[in-house]
RNA sequence: UGGGGCGUAGUGCAACGGCAGCACACCAGACUUUGGAUCUGUGGAUCCUGGUUCGAAUCCGGGCGCCCCAGCCA
């Protein structure tokens, strides 16, 4: 947690409730929760909570707390808490030792359901799944009471404590809170609060239990245990409030305030654990850090930034409105990133072998180039110059259109911290047509780039020696939909239709400079006209790996497609 | 047709009875040894409708539209 993270974050009007709370008394100190359900990953969307949670408590010098709501052995698992826990210190967040379960207090819950029991506020209903479905009514109807809601204390006391002790199998009883079957809002038509789970066991109290406390039981009277003021939660738990406010009145005990605010949406994604979960169970992904993949593994594998991820937070701000945020604000704000801190490099992505004729067989020169315009301490390193180099295939064209700065038969261009080249013909193989050697000659008068005469030359191309230059694999990404909300298929389609059939392009054989080969997983580098790349997690010195974390802005590519699309 | 919530440039967020602003996106230009970065500039919004008020995005009434809720999921 830095300082600088408070200060940043914008006003909102969870700040402004809370400022409001402190000022009339109803709270004297903050302390909030960061709630996951170890289910699955995170992804961008609970960076937004969690930029939230921990944000606001820091704000008001309180406390955030992590709490994983684990009321639900059949969905949980240890290895999502590990993830959890190192996806939020990623991103820069500490709870600072206060790690708790729901499941540290299923024995307190248990005396709170026992209270309710004795007040004749819950009682233990026989009915099916599928009764209990039929008699809630519908969003129109009111509901039925089941034949069980009548039951005695003493029987609903024996029945719970019995289905404590194991006697029942899973489905056949529920402890259900007795509201009103007739509410308007059916989360107060006596809501299921315990439910018989005997298998598989809970990844933290093993078989010490057979009863589970739904989420709704359980949450409200976890914040309150802890003495959350602030409980900071989705849209979706605004119908819920009322049932809160009912447990946490029955039982007579500390009474947080929640406040709810709207999920982040982003285009062309999908930010929903299920959906994430089925791209990869289908094997539409290669895993849930799959570089393509919103969640925080995913995109930190891909190169993206902690300090990006919360700036896009900040930027994006907290409302009760549905939002859908477009990506390209987190992609603005990971090249801003970024471009402070990433070393610039060389690296041919599809290599065009490049003759420079006039140069002396044989001979090897040392050139200076900058290793970060933007950030002079980062100094300056030796590249290579031969007389066979690689330039990228789409830095010359046989026949330039208008515009095109690049090399052409007969142009000029500048080799970046190289020599002013000029093309003088070029090899094409007949049968398909493609180039497969360009022939140039240099100038020896513009060592490092420089015209002595003063004579223009407006395109500057990257290169590799081939004299020099190591193999790599280079991962290149794009969107993984093709759609700005694959959430919303049409009739008849799933949010799968809409995957992007070229979302990952492999390259191999790409040319990189020699030092870039022993560079470190995860490290970040601009590859000078292409993009930030971030070296793999499965990177070695012997087999070089990149992923595409997110490309330059390309103005020629712009002007490029504009042209095509005019009927000239 | 029940209940809850939400409507401000293309997108997201501000403006809290007093000149509708910021960021991204878009468009144009300057600069450039990255067609990057940087700099400058243009266009573009208060869902509709009554009312209160000197003055309404803001307050009140009435419409309309969108989202969520009928798990023994969270």
């Amino acid at each position: 947690m830095t300082q600088e993270l408070s200060s940043s974050l914008p006003g909102n009007f969870i700040r402004e409730a809370i400022e409001e709370d402190l000022r009339t008394g109803r709270f004297n100190y903050v302390r909030t929760r960061f709630p996951p359900e170890p289910n699955g990953y995170l992804h961008i969307g609970h960076a937004k909570a969690i930029c939230i949670d921990f944000g606001m408590a820091q704000t008001f010098g309180g406390q955030c707390n992590l709490r994983f709501d684990d009321t639900n052995p059949v969905k949980e698992d240890v290895e999502y808490v590990d993830a959890i826990k190192e996806d939020i210190h990623w991103l820069g967040f500490d709870w600072e030792g206060r790690e708790y379960y729901a499941s540290d207090y299923f024995e307190q819950l248990y005396q709170f359901a026992l209270k309710l029991v004795r007040k004749g506020k819950a009682y233990v209903d026989d009915l099916t799944a599928d009764q209990i479905r039929e008699y809630r009514g519908t969003l129109t109807e009111p509901g039925k009471e089941s034949p069980y809601r009548h039951r005695s204390v003493e029987e609903n006391l024996d029945l719970f404590q019995r289905m404590r002790n194991g006697e029942f199998p899973d489905g056949a009883r529920v402890l259900r809170a007795k509201i009103d079957m007739a509410s308007p809002n059916i989360n107060l038509r006596d809501p299921v609060m315990y439910r018989i789970i005997h298998t598989p066991q809970h990844h933290r109290t093993g078989n010490q239990w057979c009863i589970y406390p739904m989420y709704d039981f359980a949450h409200g009277q976890s914040d309150s245990i802890e003495g959350v003021t602030h409980s900071l939660c989705d849209l979706a738990y605004e119908d819920h409030r009322p049932l809160y406010d009912w447990f946490l009145n029955e039982l007579e005990i500390f009474h947080s305030r929640q406040i709810e605010f709207a999920r982040l949406n982003l285009t062309y994604t999908i930010l929903s654990k299920r959906y994430l979960k089925q791209l990869v169970d289908g094997g539409h992904v290669h895993g849930w850090d799959d570089p393509r993949m919103p969640t925080l593994c995913g995109m930190r594998r891909r190169g993206y930034t902690p300090e990006a991820i919360r700036n896009f937070i900040n930027q994006v701000g907290v409302a009760k409105k549905e939002n859908l945020v477009d990506i390209s604000l987190l992609e603005y704000l990971v090249r801003e990133d970024l471009n402070k801190r990433a070393l610039r490099v060389m690296g041919v992505l599809n290599p065009l072998k490049v003759v420079i004729t006039n140069y002396p067989d044989g001979q090897v020169e040392s050139l200076e180039a900058i290793n970060n315009p933007e950030d002079p301490a980062a100094g300056t390193r030796q590249v290579e110059f031969s007389k066979v180099i690689y330039i990228d295939q789409d830095d010359f064209r046989e026949e330039p259109p208008p515009k095109y700065f690049r090399l052409a038969p007969g142009r000029e261009v500048r080799l970046r911290y190289g020599y002013i080249i000029k093309c003088e013909g070029f090899v094409k193989n007949s049968t398909t047509g493609e180039i497969e050697e360009v022939h140039c000659t240099f100038d020896p008068q513009t060592k490092g780039g420089y015209a002595p005469d003063g004579r223009k030359v407006q395109g500057t191309i990257h290169w590799v020696s081939a004299h020099s230059a190591r193999d790599a694999e280079v991962r290149m990404y794009d969107r993984l939909f093709t759609v700005p909300d694959p959430s919303r298929a049409e009739e008849g389609k799933s949010f799968l239709d809409y995957l992007n059939p070229n979302s990952l392009t492999v390259l191999k054989g790409c040319k990189i400079e020699p030092g870039l080969a022993n560079a470190i997983p995860g490290s970040h580098y601009q590859f000078e006209r292409k993009g930030f790349f971030c070296v793999d997690l499965d990177s070695t010195p012997d087999r070089p790996i990149f992923n595409l974390t997110v490309p330059l802005r390309d103005t020629w590519a712009k002007i490029e497609g504009t042209q095509k699309n005019k009927p000239d």
